[in-house]
DNA sequence: GAGTGGTCTAGACCACGAA
DNA sequence: TCGTGGTCTAGACCACTCC
């Protein structure tokens, strides 16, 4: 692991186990870098690490400062699926309703970028937080990419496959997001009424050279989605 | 401006200008440096502020790629408010219904983290996207932060004359989504009936220097509400 | 003006991908 | 093996904040 990361890991395990809040400030630059023993540039790359994922946010000419909203029981958007792992707080569980090799349906081999004849691995669950209905999911992962997977894995985290088996790294992901009405086999499996609100969510998860692997469409129960996201202006 | 802002600009505009495509291969990074005449460390920061605003990915040992997906009509959530303002693609008009200078309620204290004693403005407002009801918003704004408003600024843009009047810069902000059912004066607000879904988006925006300065709560309607989100792993 | 974060450079060396 | 992107360094200089 390279030394910024390993950085940004010991300063946000710092800010966790000393429970600092929003505001809080880290110590200077210059502290820091005789701390870890790395040059200026190092530290700083740690830092706009950190600033990425949301856990500080740096003003010149004051100091470094600590980043965390107050809200519980919101689950993060972009660290849903594949990205980040601390849904912790939460119980998550998945029921397996199909795993499939098929051909994809034209949608998914057009978000895919793939021809129709390609294989790929089609499978439905429904996720359960809390014990109660999270979502219903439906995702097409490429076999060429993916060449392997089966219930137990599926029931658990494939995205922890990818990466923990495969060796696989996610670089980025296109999420398209819509508010509808559920229709009656939705309603049945998340335990709602027809023409209940509902959130869809569909996204292509590419891995860091660019290649799409995953196209998955997710209908959430409105009644347990509640969603954070931190975002940050880049376009200033 | 600075020096990596410019080139990413440039290079952004490039892309644009030759209609690059996900996937096409921009030049080598040598090519670049010796192009724009600054150093390496340079061009990689322009290219990671690309990365960051969603516009490239690189691949190690490969190159430097677009990245630029393939759908219309969604709405960047992060480009929403505040962020970006590409949004000129679609016609956005907005109607003020109040604009007041009031004590916030607790929820608003709360969230803008001041006392329950302080000024702010607070403004409502229906925002129309190419002639159809897009979403009712209120919006809390720190009169210390923000101590002049109109209904003329209100109907144009609040954040375009917060940076460019006030010369005030957003950094971050904190989003919860929710999705719900529309009330009976929303739904008269937005044109719809009561009960339809209905998708809500609370915000609390701060400045570069961590000051949260508005707190807005949008309920959007569910017919015009295409979202998009470009997401990267930085969690590897 | 002192303190603090940010930019930029030149160059050595490393790591991954493709052939 | 070579092309290509990424890390890391030391240091000069710049820009913003706050007293």
């Amino acid at each position: 692991m390279l030394k910024y990361q390993l950085i940004a890991n010991d300063i946000e395990k710092y800010i966790v186990t000393h429970e600092l809040q929003q505001g809080d400030k880290l110590p200077v630059l210059e502290t820091l870098m005789s701390q870890f023993a790395v040059s200026k540039s190092t530290i700083i790359k740690s830092l706009d690490l950190l600033e990425r994922k949301g856990i500080v946010y740096q003003v010149r000419g004051s100091g470094i400062f600590v980043r965390r909203h107050r809200r519980k029981g919101y689950i993060s958007l972009l660290s849903n699926q594949g990205f980040k792992k601390d849904l912790e707080e939460f119980q998550l569980a998945s029921e397996v309703l199909m795993l499939d090799t098929i051909k994809p349906s034209e949608e998914a081999a057009l978000n895919l970028n793939i021809e129709q004849e390609e294989d790929v691995f089609y499978l439905k669950r429904i996720r359960y937080i809390n014990g109660q209905t999270l979502c219903l999911e439906e995702s097409y992962y490429r076999k060429t990419i993916i060449p392997y997977l089966n219930t137990e894995i599926a029931a658990d985290s494939v995205f922890k496959f990818i990466s923990e088996a495969l060796g696989l790294k996610v670089g980025f992901s296109d999420m398209y997001l819509q508010v509808g009405k559920l229709n009656k086999t939705e309603a049945a499996h998340l335990g709602l009424k027809q023409d209940d609100p509902a959130l869809r969510v569909e996204t292509v998860f590419h891995l860091t050279n660019g290649q799409p692997f995953d196209f998955s469409k997710i209908t959430y129960n409105y009644m347990q989605s509640q969603f954070f996201i931190q975002a940050n202006n880049y376009y200033g």
